[in-house]
DNA sequence: TTTTGAAGTCAACGGATGTTTACTAAGCGA
DNA sequence: TCGCTTAGTAAACATCCGTTGACTTCAAAA
């Protein structure tokens, strides 16, 4: 209450922001949405997460599965800011350590909400968009010409390869993967990916 | 209707047969919650494709957690029942090939259900224990010991991407993962098996 | 043929879910 | 300060979901 009028001095933070609490919705569906999957999670269940009034996804989302979608091309942006558009690391160790990395910290992992589905048909083009341009920047990453089938299909493998592991890790305990640091499984993975990706 | 007794003579096939329907209720099911997971399946949908009135599965499973977990069980004795209780397949091309087969059909198609959840705790504790003991039979297969908890490791890692490729196989359409063959799909899954488990 | 228990049907239930509507209140410009 | 736009709230609605209980029908035993 003392400090009310340095907070709106400083940052503006209006108490109704609407910018504000549409990202706070995004945020908590895209925990939701990863961890649980589409039709497991309730809009009830966003709107507490996020503390906000339920009715607000249906305003600023139109609908759950609006919220989705844009659950997606957050993801797809993120992507695309944080590797930019330059083609990925170039090495297995520095793939490997990528893969490994988001599954280790608490972290949703972008690939894990790729494999979620809503049976909406706009977000599955949105999911099969990113999955396709990652795969190809991975095939170009090793040095796959554009059109080399055989590189492009190693490089899915290796992408439906780190879905699978993230999910496993998260959604079931199996031991010891589920708790491995990220120096147990850079290994393996380095070894995978060397193994596939290899030029040749 | 002329081969009607001919029928009942061979195999009695009575017009109200509870095994026949629980089985009719078991396929259906174990295609559904494969295909579109748990929550996005409903028991009208099971008992629709099934040809049988909703109220059975109540009646034959108590509940849908429990045809959720009669389908988990059935998939484990079936893959045991396959695969027996030897070793299995210790050329990392034979175990390519079993990951690569139909994704409709064998391990691919039992490993996707495997990554399904229902939030049940006895159904997390079955689909813990396959996932355990496959992992334990692969590491065992390549020559590894029982404590070598790095290729145990190594081992749930190849579980993991398998399961993977299976999933986008058949839930993305992403080409040319998608509708790669087994010939396509198998040199590659031998490298990725070759690297994870080699004895060295 | 009659009886009896099991197999299957039907309709309704309580509850959860996504969405909408009518309403309140806060912020900003005049 | 007043008024208007917009953020946020509360409650209800319509629908769907899993489950239940009473009823009917079939087939095998007596």
């Amino acid at each position: 209450m003392t400090d009310l009028e340095d907070e709106r001095a400083a940052t503006t933070p209006r108490r109704r922001d609407a910018a504000k609490t549409r990202q706070l919705l995004l945020d908590a569906a895209l925990q939701r949405f990863t961890r649980d999957g589409y039709s497991a999670t309730t809009v009830r269940d966003i709107a507490d997460d996020a503390g906000v009034n339920v009715a607000l996804i249906s305003r600023y989302f139109k609908s759950k599965e609006g919220l989705f979608e844009a659950c997606l091309t957050s993801s797809v942006d993120e992507v695309k800011r944080t590797t930019g558009d330059s083609p990925l690391s170039r090495t297995p160790e520095a793939i490997a350590r990528q893969i490994a990395g988001p599954c280790t910290k608490g972290l949703p992992h972008h690939l894990v909400l790729l494999l979620r589905s809503s049976g909406d048909e706009g977000a599955d083009r949105i999911r099969l968009n990113l999955l396709r341009s990652y795969a190809e920047r991975l095939a170009a990453a090793v040095g796959g010409s554009a059109d080399d089938e055989g590189m492009l299909l190693r490089a899915q493998v290796v992408l439906a390869a780190a879905a699978g592991i993230a999910l496993l890790r998260t959604k079931s305990g199996l031991e010891p993967l589920a708790s491995a640091t990220e120096e147990d499984l850079v290994p393996p993975l380095r070894d995978l990916v060397d193994a596939l990706l290899k030029p040749h």
